[in-house]
DNA sequence: CTGTTATGTTGTAACGATTACAATCTAGGG
DNA sequence: CCCTAGATTGTAATCGTTACAACATAACAG
């Protein structure tokens, strides 16, 4: 069966061709698109395709964890489907979001806290090493 | 001479009656309200004022680093005066955004990568400790 | 104190992301 | 194969934010 049916399936949810194709989106584009993006790009292949759809299955896919959704910028939501505990570096100048792979060591002591975590955020803002360079040899 | 004002002044900002009070505002209602918040509490005593001011005046002070933009509801900006590295935790059942009073140690590690960073956001989303207590009584 | 000017303020209109809603369609169980 | 709950679609509405142009004012020079 195909890897995004059995997903699906897993969670109880209706198997349609709109969630397989996000899915599949989300899994092979792992570059924190916005809603419009993952829109845009299957428009093409499903000219039908509606962006209600796009939200309503990210929302959807979003409550049964199989999607995580990015704040990091402020303007609009980022989607991300590792789910690994992960941080995440926007570069203010190319807009690019860098995965970070580390974990939050903090998360215990908010815990202690009283409080219930069920998310972990973790955003560095900035200029990433690239743009740094590109600056630095624009200089000479 | 004023607080206020002599803030503005330090960092080369005409001194204005709304920059003082959207200044005052912040600094006395650590909150992190929205633009509109400040707007609609502020409009009482100063009719006039413009949503647009406050929201020129919050990105100059944040230009300035005198105030810190939030992103961690993800549908609006919150806006924080406490310039001191600290994290935050949303509470998905009463909105509130409570102060966690912790550093990110993992910075130096996203600076070994190369990258610049100017902000360091840590969220954390869940349930706090007093609508835990609410929801363990509403059990009885 | 007064005139000048750069800068700030205001109100309205535009914008972009997201959500609401009602009509239509379809996946999946019986 | 049929029924129905749930999914999809398109449009319109909403909300936070930004753009813009007219007007007002802070700050500085004289």
């Amino acid at each position: 069966m195909d890897k995004y049916v059995q997903i699906l399936k897993e969670h109880g949810l209706k198997v349609t061709p709109q969630r397989l194709e996000i899915l599949r989106y989300l899994d092979t584009h792992k570059v924190h698109p916005t809603a419009d993006i993952i829109y845009s790009e299957l428009k093409k292949s499903n000219p039908s395709l509606s962006k209600t759809t796009v939200y309503n299955t990210l929302q959807h896919l979003g409550e049964h964890g199989l999607v995580y959704s990015l704040t990091i910028s402020g303007s609009e939501l980022r989607f991300d489907s590792n789910i690994n505990q992960h941080h995440h570096f926007l570069c203010k100048t190319c807009g690019s979001i860098i995965d970070i792979d580390i974990e939050c060591p903090n998360a215990k002591k908010v815990e202690a806290g009283g409080h219930r975590i069920d998310e972990v955020h973790g955003y560095f803002k900035g200029v990433c090493a690239s743009c740094l360079k590109k600056l630095k040899n624009g200089d000479d």
